[in-house]
DNA sequence: CTTAGCACTCACACCTTTAGAGTGCTAAAA
DNA sequence: TTTTAGCACTCTAAAGGTGTGAGTGCTAAG
């Protein structure tokens, strides 16, 4: 957290310079912002706070005779102190949760969705981390022998979400045993997530080894592979909506942002971290660190089930987005996909 | 099929022209494709006959003073009856092979990677799209009750692909029912494609239709609904390759083409038409119907499983792209799936 | 402390000029 | 008849020069 103060004109100037910068790109003027908001001093004065406010670090002059910009650190005052949330109209409230609501038992469809609702009322791109799977809550496995040498495990989440896996398995063991086993998993470890089965396994493993005959080791085995935790899914929609920022029409910055969306695990690594506190959160600039895309900033939420947090939905775009609408954006829309994954029982 | 006859002279010089242009993607002039190919014959004999070969519409100029350019004609005629196709090097072959190989089992990593192979050695976009529902041969199908209404529907394919669906169902039924009837289908159907088996069960409801009890009719019903044909699924990878070559800087060019690539449904039906015919198809500029890719050219070929056509893999690029190297490439990942695919049993 | 006035700065748009690549045509050579 | 050298011509793109306008900082008066 930054700690400046300023004084009540400042504020309103900053502020005002904020907004200006956002719709136009460019820098802002005095005069400009002078007539745009009608502000009761003269440029003069104006100038001479923004003179001030390029001294404490908040602004930035391209060159010296043009107008201001905000620095990094003055997005970061602006949006810690200054900003005033503008929340979404009962209207699009309604469209969201509509929209999400009609794809219901088809996870995969709702994240999809939520991701395309992002980007489209943001006009950026909107991203969703799908839960991660070892904190899945188990809910029903499933294996059913393929062939001589080929098992396929069937995981269903307690948010719906179903999860398979075809594997070789070159133990001699019939559909019976596989049932019998996955009927004690069930029994034992519904409820637990997937990491916690996982290590639960290997304990009870070491426990009562001697009493395992070398089949049903096998079986342990094979659950152990199962479980592995696989990579994270990413849903990115809206991606070509940064081609209408001048501030990316450097061919250099595109194919470098470009290549880190396409690039799913650099976002899934970037939105990891928001999954410590379970509130919208705002990364700027450089505060950033993956590869390509410190020039832009994104605003992120996590969704949960219950009290655990399962994933991430993020817009992430430009510096100068419209932070006031696209926050409550993205913390309405982990909201209604909380309540959604929190009724599928 | 374009009916042109040329002099060997004319395909020569035509021959070099395109070399160059794939190089550069700057209209190529006679002095300077003269120096380069070291042709026995005088720059302006080399003008003569690319003024000839302008005439026919093969090249184009772009303005007066500037050197040629193929036409898309050109293009065509090039690759019909001029291009000498340049296999892969055992080295690449045994490359892709092992890279294919090592994914066995998982049907979507292997589609995923055929993807990002034809993307990294042809240096364009790589796409594959994945066996049409409905061409799925049946190999095993299975009903699990997820609670009251809610029944999860596993199908699976018989080269490994997996579909899960979650329906509601409103109507009581145990999980033995449930289980009688996937049996049912399994030693009914197995074989099938799901196509088939669809139409099929309309059939059986029919003739039989006096027989069945309201149960028995709702689970008919119930399995319409899992074969319902859904949204084939679309690998891309290698988008921002694009991005290097500068016929697509223009911001609105790349624009549409970033968005046709985001919009998987139109790769999707674009690619659609290759199913038709079992061999390596190229389709030059306005051949590509589909919205913001009429300046591409597109070299696809359907991969199968036994005479059966399941999908689609392809290479998306200018249409300066090097057809001698990447028509093979794309014959052999279509070649080494189908392969792969077809040890499935 | 605020503001009007003014000199000064700098990017950008616009014009002109120039260099160079490439052509088409003509007339000579093969 | 075909090929080639020579040359005038065309057009683009890069380089240089100029003017305009938005915007500043400073100073001195309100």
């Amino acid at each position: 957290m930054v700690s400046i103060v300023l004084s009540n004109r400042a504020k309103q100037i900053l502020s005002a310079v904020v907004d200006m910068y956002i719709q136009t790109g460019e820098p802002v003027g005095s005069r400009a912002v002078w007539k745009r908001y009608k502000l009761p001093m003269s440029p003069a004065t104006i100038r001479n706070v923004m003179a001030d406010l390029e001294d404490i670090g908040l602004f930035y002059q391209p060159h010296t005779s043009a107008g201001r910009v905000p620095t990094e650190l003055g997005w970061r005052f602006y949006i810690d102190t200054i900003l005033e949330k503008r929340p979404l109209s009962t209207q699009h409230k309604t469209k969201i949760r509509q929209n999400l609501k009609e794809a219901k038992y088809n996870i995969e469809q709702i994240l999809r969705r939520s991701s395309h609702i992002l980007s489209a009322f943001s006009h950026h791109a909107g991203v969703v981390v799908a839960p991660k799977f070892s904190r899945i809550v188990l809910k029903h496995i499933e294996f059913v022998k393929l062939k001589k040498d080929l098992v396929l495990a069937i995981i269903v989440g307690s948010t719906g979400t179903v999860y398979h896996r075809i594997i070789p398995f070159y133990t001699p063991i019939d559909q019976d045993n596989l049932s019998r086993f996955a009927n004690y998993l069930n029994t034992s470890f519904a409820g637990l997530t997937l990491g916690e089965v996982r290590q639960k396994l290997v304990e009870e493993m070491r426990k009562d080894k001697a009493e395992f005959d070398a089949i049903w080791r096998k079986v342990f085995h094979l659950s152990q592979r199962v479980l592995q935790p696989e990579n994270e899914y990413v849903y990115i929609e809206g991606t070509t909506n940064i081609l209408n920022y001048p501030e990316f029409s450097d061919v250099q910055t595109m194919r470098s942002l470009l290549t880190a969306f396409e690039e799913k695990s650099i976002i899934a690594r970037l939105l990891d971290r928001t999954l410590q506190d379970a509130k919208v959160q705002v990364f700027v600039g450089s505060e950033i660190a993956e590869e390509g895309l410190k020039e832009c900033s994104v605003v992120a939420s996590p969704y949960m089930r219950g009290e655990t947090v399962l994933g991430t939905v993020a817009v992430i775009g430009p510096m100068r987005m419209n932070y006031g609408t696209i926050i409550p954006l993205v913390e309405y829309t982990a909201q209604v996909l909380s309540e959604i994954l929190a009724n599928t029982d």
